[in-house]
DNA sequence: GCGCTCATGTAATTGGTTACATGATTTG
DNA sequence: CAAATCATGTAACCAATTACATGAGCGC
């Protein structure tokens, strides 16, 4: 159930289509939560029903026309009273976690190459965070009062994004290492 | 499909019951992968009809009986198998991280006590997590091979849990002064 | 011509949580 | 005497992913 909150929380700051959300949750915010189109869509229609938000059907003649979507008074308040609500515990999935872990039980050496790969991304990573919050502070001079929550989520983002850089280079250099020892200890 | 790994993984370290495997993914592994009973005991089944895990009876007197599992050599080399594979990219799910991005688009004081109970959540969180480290480090020394990418995993245990106490104590502390200067203004 | 972006939706399936069900033993 | 621990399972429900479906315009 708290899919809606964050599509009102969104739409509490800018007026967006489905589309726009999708993009949303698989980008900046994506970091504490994310979501499909095929999840994003009747949603909006429940909120739609629900009277928590509105939408005005825009006609474009190149692209498909789409539905801008805009919060209510009612649906304002249900977000403020969610807000207060203590929160749930955080649910963190991580596969290349989960494989390092098993690593040891089979094969030490296995897997370094995918490792080195997700250091690369996430190098790209810690750029896009760094950039995205010189844009968002810029974007939203005079409002930092409203804008305070989401600078303070950004600056998780950011931090959490060097720090698994970091772990990753060092994960990396680890089992680097671990492998030319073994090697050596063969010859 | 990856928590059938998460439960080889274990059980290539270790003989364990579902119960054991519950209290696994409650705690020590909880942080990259969690699972409920409802969910590992079917999967215990699924994997017993698969020849990739045993499971012996053991029966108890002061205690209920048991099933204890333990993986087979199928089961090792299933897990090998998908080691070696590409990870998919982990997703996070941060209820709190939600609410406080959310904050400022209604009210930038609410949710502070709230704050202020994860960051005591947190701290905890640290302790253990410490503790869990050298418990582990000294319960397979001599082993350091094998246990490699669980010291690796276990790192970035810390050193996530850590991050999220550092950011916990200084959002509680921007908020508090952002709470003050807001009363100073009012007056 | 091929793939990408824009744009919205539904259907089928898998993954995961909550609740139901049972019961002896230990600890505060 | 109430609550927690040990121990296993199923059923109902909700959440989320993958796949199905459509279609115009734009850049390479």
């Amino acid at each position: 159930m708290s899919l809606r909150y964050a599509i009102l929380g969104l739409l509490a700051r800018e007026r967006l289509t489905g589309y726009d959300l999708t993009k949303r949750f698989d980008t900046s915010i994506g970091f504490f939560w994310s979501a499909k189109h095929s999840q994003i869509y009747p949603e909006l229609a429940a909120l739609t029903k629900e009277n928590m938000v509105t939408f005005e059907v825009v006609t474009q003649t190149s692209k498909p026309n789409k539905k801008v979507y805009t919060i209510t008074d009612e649906g304002r308040s249900e977000l403020a009273r969610w807000v207060a609500e203590p929160a749930d515990k955080r649910t963190v999935k991580d596969p290349l976690m989960l494989r390092t872990w098993a690593i040891g039980a089979v094969d030490p050496t296995l897997g370094l190459e995918h490792l080195k790969a997700s250091l690369a991304e996430a190098e790209k990573r810690c750029v896009y965070f760094a950039q995205l919050e010189t844009e968002v502070r810029q974007a939203t001079e005079g409002h930092e009062d409203e804008w305070h929550g989401a600078f303070l989520a950004l600056r998780m983002g950011t931090t959490q994004a060097s720090m698994y850089r970091d772990w990753l280079r060092w994960a990396v250099a680890e089992l680097t290492q671990a492998k030319s020892s073994a090697a050596a200890a063969k010859a």
